[in-house]
DNA sequence: CCGGTCGATGTGAACGCTAACATGTTAGTT
DNA sequence: AACTAACATGTTAGCGTTCACATCGACCGG
């Protein structure tokens, strides 16, 4: 268990009877080496337990194979889920990961990650930050690399992977509306979020597309929000059937003020979310959704960034439709 | 926005009319250097926007900077707290945090995820793996680097952050027993993982001392099986009273089967979880439970770590005893 | 007023690898 | 049989730091 000083590629090259570049080619397999030598090298290197220092090739190559994620602290299912996909993708072809969480609302925490990030010498960067002044600043502070933004706006000059939250905001909102609906308010999440704001747009467009009038009430994506709201909205003067809530967690929330209330849910109201959270299928009454699907969005992420490293890179867009789970929390109007 | 060369620290040196030494000097605050050298070192690395190269420090110290976590994917949002904590409080310290996701069901993953860990030369190790097996593995692949496990067993020769499950699941029990429970059953974790025979532990050795007879039916964490267990769990010709479940996850799945087959919580049956998941206070009723705290653990856990690397360590141990969160599912047995 | 010590800085080598070019060897062409 | 192309390998330098040691001046005590 003594460690009598790591090999080096000289230590490899002596016992093998060969140069070091011989050793540094089978190392980055070049083809123009024989397979005699090749094995004999690779057997010289595990008799003497030889690892490469990462250190050594990135200061000879400046390719430091390394990859940076900024991660916002908030909400940590859907990112983590993401991020450990991610790094699963871009371990297969030999990078690291490095991970900074940020306070994506204090501009200060963000600089400081990106800076970290640059100082390690990152190839490649992305933004896990829904939060639009986030991504901004961290997309001013970055430069010479590729950067992928997840769950973004589209835009068509920057690499981005994003559930396309308009279709799911509409396909909610057509969903309530098909169910013979015609009251039906908008629970958003905070401003300057991205998934926010374009969610709200889907709603907002297909309501008026059905010349039905939205009514949208703030959220910020806390269950307690979900909650509160739930505890005091007018349900009855107002006479709303049905609500379209941005995100599961305020859903959960909501829904646990209805049954405090005696609201039925969905007899009297129809309550739809976004996310599919596991839970949601336990909720009572279990929660009709929108699903994403986090593995597929980081790993599209990833190897866009990864191809993008490579030169090879062909899109600059993927967006994912976000999957309508139907369960018992709507229903059709008791109105009819 | 061109990129006119990195430079390096020989530019800084001639800018600033010293040797590069005294820059490198600088750069590590070194003490025997005077402030007004210092000065006009930093403003000529200010004005050429000088960043040291990582890699070439990391050759010439043999210092990489790097501490990776071994994170198994099941179950995100405890670890992804966790992480997050750690890689902030690594970071405050100048680190870079790598992390690693594995199966840590699959011995390959474990091995091929710390054998990565170890090529990139991490200088600490922490294992955010509660599976006994996966801890065991990765203790073996590794040698020469301080490792802190998160969520284990104690040993004294190791370092180790954790919750005293013990503690937990004993208090979990005499709660219900103060209650006036007798007929009390423990839903379990999945065996092979730290949390879910610890737990049991303290739920046996609680029942055994206060002559009750400890019923453990087997789970495994999923939110499902809690569900199904509740389907199927013979309530009234067992007259069981009260559950311990060993997790919330599953406490909430169970719940729901109360729910649908109109068996009260608490006035029939008394239900206690683990963890204190944010829904677990909106759920029907919301759920009694003991919480963790993941940022201390994840904090206090790296920071062994550091003290460990940096040599100024002096405890192994930190343990962190649950708190019990009193809601509405728990309630003094029906039989009195 | 001279050797010794300390503080501040400089010099050269080393860290372990890759890049660029050089060399030698084999085989194909004429 | 000589000439070249292509392959296989070797040689030298450099990547940007830190480390170990050398130097230089100033200050101190006897």
């Amino acid at each position: 268990m003594t460690n009598p000083k790591q090999a080096n590629i000289y230590d490899v090259a002596r016992l093998a009877k060969v140069s070091h570049q011989t050793v540094s080619r089978v190392l980055n397999n070049n083809p123009s080496i024989r397979p005699e030598t090749k094995t004999r090298v690779l057997k010289a290197m595990e008799a003497l337990g030889y690892r490469p220092s990462l250190a050594a090739r990135a200061l000879a190559s400046s390719k430091t194979n390394m990859l940076g994620i900024l991660s916002s602290n908030a909400d940590f299912t859907g990112p983590a889920a993401m991020i450990h996909y991610m790094e699963a993708a871009a371990r297969a072809q030999g990078y690291f990961v490095v991970t900074v969480g940020i306070d994506a609302n204090d501009e200060e925490s963000v600089q400081s990650g990106i800076d970290h990030l640059m100082n390690l010498g990152i190839e490649g960067l992305a933004l896990v930050t829904p939060q639009l002044r986030a991504v901004e600043i961290a997309r001013a502070a970055v430069s010479g690399i590729p950067v992928v933004t997840l769950d973004s706006m589209y835009r068509m000059d920057e690499l981005a992977v994003s559930v396309d939250n308009f279709a799911g905001g509409a396909a909610a909102t057509q969903h309530l509306i098909d169910l013979g609906h015609q009251n039906i308010v908008h629970i958003s999440g905070p401003q300057g979020w991205f998934e926010s704001t374009t969610r709200a747009a889907g709603y907002t467009a297909t309501m008026l597309n059905a010349n039905l009038v939205p009514q949208i009430i703030d959220g910020d994506w806390q269950l307690t929000t979900g909650y509160r709201i739930g505890e005091k909205l007018d349900v009855e003067s107002k006479d709303i059937t049905a609500l379209f809530i941005a995100n599961d967690r305020m859903a959960i929330g909501f829904l646990h003020a209805m049954r405090e209330r005696g609201i039925d849910v969905p007899k009297r109201l129809s309550v739809i979310g976004f996310d599919d959270l596991e839970e949601t299928g336990y909720t009572s009454p279990p929660l009709t959704t929108l699903r994403q699907d986090f593995k597929e969005l980081g790993q599209r992420a990833m190897n866009l960034l990864l191809a993008e490293i490579a030169g090879t890179s062909t899109k600059k867009l993927e967006r994912l439709v976000p999957e309508l789970v139907l369960r018992s929390s709507t229903a059709a109007t008791p109105k009819l």
